[in-house]
DNA sequence: ACGTAATCGAGACGGTACGTCCTGTCTTTAC
DNA sequence: GTAAAGACAGGACGTACCGTCTCGATTACGT
């Protein structure tokens, strides 16, 4: 690693604080991740953090934004109910498992005590992830098998919100009979009648 | 055997401590609330809440407790929608508006940093929560409004689930709209009615 | 073992918080007595101890009283020279070996932090230190060994300055030399002799 | 007044420590200066405090050090019992009136309780002291006015010893009287014959 | 004989200071 | 002009004792 630069900001010293401040978390957990701790990680000065990050928070920030960078593409079944279930799959598993996972997580349950991150979040953060939580929903809608006028967002969180509650209040694990019980729900939503909405291939293509 | 001193621990530096964790949190929020800001606002020494309290989250929990501590009953309205929306009225006002929300909000925020606090809440807080969230389920259910076999946790997690998601993730406001879908969905679970289409997969699993 | 009683205090609590601070200063120093610490050596609790003395120090005043009570003799070996070298060596002994002379020195190096310290232990204790200091001295004016006018207090002053020195300050061990050299000092204060080379501005003013 | 510096510390913090540490002593006495109390009269941090020095003795070793080192010169009076006379004279207005004599006399008790302020006084601060202390006898000696193999560090004990015995333990004042037997003493020390010791001339040049 | 009064062990209390840790700023030196 | 290094002022942390206090139990005197 090159110390000192006459021509801007250290690209490597950027990656190794994202990194270590990523593996303290996984490591120590938010709560004992200090910037001293992440300087020493990464082999950076301290100075180094304060002049490009405001706050653990903001490296944090940063650090999800980079793991979910690879976007995954969400598979397209050709009906509804199983994109639907895929996509929650998905979101149980990057919620509760993964890495970038247990981030989100620190940074939402920091957010309740700082009201700029929560801005940060609802600006940078979520608007990603609520667009990957309508993929099927739009999908659907393109396929008919939503109406034109239905409230995707409205949808989205009914659909989500649960999902949340139990991984970040409850602490219940998300049941295959919740995922059913939402999935359900959704499907309801038909372009008119009330009548079979749960014929998954019944308005598809 | 000497059972030490004979009149305990002191009621009024509890309830002091209890108050000015209480009034510190609601006046310059969770993050900025000390120990030491604390035992000043209390006129107590630290060590009286060391010797009581193991962190400034014990102190919180204990004090959203004794809040909770004057029930509020819910008025019976008659009927599963309008007793079901009043409660959820009432829960918005909660974590919206209320000081003793805005403790619960932190606390779940601490809670994704510290396991420990995490355990105490579900065991302590959340059941005395979930009880509340079940009133209207279960007085629908002894007046027929609800099939014997439904699941109401689940069907409670469906119905607070969004809000909750809403308020402690999104930030967005909790709309009459999102109020009005989520009776509807509670209130679709009728006995007889228009038969079980939510069966295939669906909650009664 | 509660002994309480209307008319007095009790002897068992006295002597055990005595023998506690004695054996603690011996096992700890000084420095690391508590009264705290003492308390609970001495199974008594805290609020006897501050009804009966003021602090750590006026525990050990008494402590140091109590042990010096067995009054040990000098014995007299008929000659002055060998009566104050009787007596030297006791007292390096007491300074630098005995558990009751580290209580001294640690009472001695406090009077310089505690002025009424100071003041206590010029009023009650160095008063018999002085008169056994005095001794071989007073013991050699009856046998007209001294001048009949000779300030046995600066004489006194003269010979176990040096060792207290010594002890207390520079840390060097008192050697035989210095007592020899201490001893001829004293021993040239003869009755008739070599006249009053020490007349000019000596000690006999 | 930030001084921060990759290669070394501030002296301008340094500084400010030991001023307001002797300013303190002074003020209200060793016994109730704090290391939290030096660093708000000093400005300064306690982790500077405790990043340089490891306790409050410490501090005042090197206050009393920095103290030291206007050394003053003893004039030389061109005889043994003049010059001697000059010196202790200088030593008692040290010891009993200045305030580095006070910083002096904390410590010396302080070592009481604590062997490692004891074995850094010996080997930092004691020296210093014996040093000056021999200035009259080594003129002396090099005048011819003492044989040439007198042991000079114990003739020091013994004329410095009931000054500080005196000071430190008995709180008498050092009189005229003491101090004139003193030089006494040591003056007897000739060369050869026990003649006229007191002859302040006889020996000189 | 019995109440009164002072003692006792116990330990919670409001406090002070400790020594550690981390924050965010600043300065120096190197590239 | 960015980087590493690290000293700085500040301040919260959790701990140890301080000296005070109240408690209930114990004991001996004086009525």
């Amino acid at each position: 690693m090159h110390r000192g630069n006459r021509h801007g900001r250290s690209e490597a010293a950027r990656e190794a604080v994202l990194q270590a401040a990523d593996d303290l978390v996984a490591e120590i957990g938010y709560a004992r991740v200090t910037i001293e701790g992440i300087a020493a990680r990464a082999g950076v000065a301290k100075q180094t953090i304060y002049r490009w990050w405001r706050s653990k928070t903001d490296i944090l920030v940063d650090a999800f934004t980079a793991d979910s960078a690879q976007e995954l593409t969400l598979p397209d079944t050709g009906a509804f109910r199983t994109d639907l279930r895929a996509h929650l799959d998905e979101l149980v598993r990057f919620l509760e498992v993964s890495d970038s996972g247990a981030v989100f997580r620190a940074l939402a349950g920091q957010a309740q005590h700082d009201p700029e991150l929560a801005t940060r979040l609802r600006a940078e953060v979520l608007p990603r992830l609520r667009a990957r939580d309508r993929v099927p929903f739009d999908r659907a809608a393109s396929r008919g098998e939503l109406p034109a006028d239905a409230d995707v967002d409205l949808l989205v969180d009914q659909v989500v919100g649960p999902i949340h509650f139990r991984v970040l209040v409850t602490g219940e694990p998300v049941t295959p009979a919740l995922l059913d019980a939402l999935v359900t729900l959704a499907a309801r939503q038909q372009p008119e009648a009330s009548a079979r909405p749960e014929q998954p291939g019944g308005a598809a293509t």
